[in-house]
DNA sequence: CCCTTCTGCACAATCGTTTGTGCAAAACCT
DNA sequence: AGGTTTTGCACAAACGATTGTGCAGAAGGG
């Protein structure tokens, strides 16, 4: 039963029917008896109007696109939910897609949201340069990239504030009295571990602290590839006295590596890692964290592609949202022993 | 540009174009030369049928719907990356909804994918019984019920053996010599609770021991409220020996009463915990866990849901699947000292 | 009583596809 | 050459809404 249906029952045209049930009965003045038996009618039936025809008509969807590398990555996982709640508050629904990490996957993803004439996107992309995303530019569809970012595509975005993140971890670190201070980064492609890195040196510098390539281990973003590298700098001539894992998924394979070679932390190594988790805390000892404000994120993001969207909301258009983070000092970290 | 346009440009009728692009061209003699021309043409300007108008002509979306209660819980995140991947293994897209554990929101929520006329839904139901659910039911949308079950509903299911991984466990400590044996359950009204503490239930029986009503506490599923519930068990005159935690959650809860208490794991008490999560095996000591087949329930929730939508498809149709849990033996679980 | 102004709604085009049917032109046959 | 078949495509009607316009009948005015 669909509105014509509900319209020929009643004995009125389908637009009376469409009038009344967008609200707009007192507008094109139709009788308030009409409205009445509409709406009670519409109700008794269950019929509203179907979205997919209002959608091809209108030429809007309501529909988000969410596009993210890993939906199981607790980061995301907390990023899409915020999403898709802020989504919701606008009327908005999210279409989800998972890029697998994968430029292609991610290509034939923004294929299926394109054809699918989403709103909007919000996009955490893949790889190390936009070459693939040429057809989603071209196709001047709202866009607001989140976390990863390519700048190059002047769209909006909204990221966390890594910089100061890895800075402030370094600092504290140097505040201890640590001078050997290694970084733990995932695949160098992403913008937010070069942000990161950037941080990092930068704190090393300002404390005067000359940056060591050795020092610095990554390659792939994974757990497994994560414990190997941590693995190679417990076991440098000099061991670091503090490593700094830059993302959770990596602090795991950091706390495997160091279990591993059965270190005590924070006695003989210090571990400052990114992301926030519930069992941060629960460890032995409780991790130091740097937290990253992941709703609020996905919230502005959301903000930010409808103020695209509909321009009449003037919600601030910044290109660039930078989010700060939240140091959570516990007990991983201590003051370097004098060795 | 779209079709009709494309089709102008070329001095075809949408028809023809429709056809190519649909791969109909033989069958419907439509000229090689023209095919090809066709073909190169949108591939040139990226012309690809507009999937709103298609499924209203069609009335079919390829889409799925997947209705959970809280996205950033790592077993529905998972759940999800699963059921998103598999999905589109099979051309069908996946329209992500949160119902935050609230039945009102499920139902707003129901309505929002019915009015996009999703072709199926997956659905983990919030609440203790399925009032809230009767417009889906009428609606004759295709359904599978995934993890939390209303038999009542009379759908497609799909679920991991929550009794056995229950049962086993408790045989497991009996096994040890446990005798004191508690069960901290999250809200009692959801069929995986309901289960899990039936196969708690049974493996005392088994084993020839008294259900003791104090050595089972719950209430809210939410680690706070798990954590003052630990602590009842652990402040009880005669404190259980070993705890099962009912979900990661849970076991969160469970371990930051432990914490508190400062006991010992496994001397002073033995923790098992179902859901296995990347950090279990990082704890000190490392937890034993029950893993559920995540990846397995949502690829299967899938198929049984497309062998719904297509009856074509002779994939199974079982009303109910259960998938078999899988015992992860570690630290956490040790003999019980005499005393 | 006729003309104007409201009132209350219907008509029809449109969004971009898909698909059953129809119909010229070309090709083949005799 | 005239008829039949085949080839190659166009036409038009859906799908289910929204929306500008139009048009009866009632109400009001002179």
């Amino acid at each position: 039963m669909n509105l014509k249906d509900l319209a020929q029952h009643l004995g009125f045209s389908a637009s009376t029917v469409s009038r009344v049930l967008a609200g707009l009965g007192d507008e094109f003045r139709i009788a308030k008896d009409t409205q009445r038996r509409i709406l009670d009618e519409a109700a008794a039936m269950g019929v509203r109007p179907d979205e997919l025809a209002r959608s091809l008509r209108l030429q809007s969807t309501r529909t988000l696109g969410l596009l993210i590398p890993d939906i199981s990555n607790p980061f995301f996982a907390t990023l899409a939910r915020a999403v898709e709640r802020q989504a919701r508050t606008h009327g908005y629904t999210v279409l989800l897609a998972d890029s697998q990490e994968s430029v292609e996957v991610e290509s034939e993803c923004i294929r299926m949201l394109l054809d699918r004439r989403i709103d909007g996107l919000i996009l955490a992309p893949v790889g190390g340069d936009p070459a693939h995303l040429q057809p989603l530019v071209a196709s001047k569809l709202p866009l607001t990239q989140v976390d990863r970012v390519f700048p190059s595509l002047k769209s909006a975005s909204v990221v966390a504030d890594n910089f100061a993140g890895a800075r402030d971890a370094v600092r504290e670190l140097v505040k201890l009295g640590h001078r050997r201070i290694a970084c733990l980064q995932g695949r160098e492609d992403s913008s937010v571990i070069a942000e990161r890195v950037r941080g990092y040196r930068a704190g090393l510098t300002e404390a005067g602290l000359r940056f060591e390539k050795k020092l610095l281990v990554g390659g792939e973003h994974s757990q497994s590839v994560a414990r190997e590298q941590a693995l190679r700098l417990l076991d440098l001539q000099t061991r670091p006295t503090a490593i700094i894992a830059l993302s959770n998924l990596l602090a795991l394979g950091a706390l495997e590596a160091v279990r591993e070679r059965q270190l005590a932390i924070p006695a003989e190594l210090s571990l400052i890692t990114f992301d926030e988790q519930p069992w941060a805390s629960l460890l032995s000892p409780p991790l130091t964290t740097i937290a990253q404000p992941v709703e609020e994120m996905g919230r502005v993001a959301v903000d930010s592609l409808l103020a695209q969207i509909k321009p009449g909301l003037k919600t601030s258009r910044k290109r660039l949202t930078t989010l700060p983070v939240r140091f959570i000092s516990r007990a991983s970290v201590a003051q370097r022993k004098k060795d």
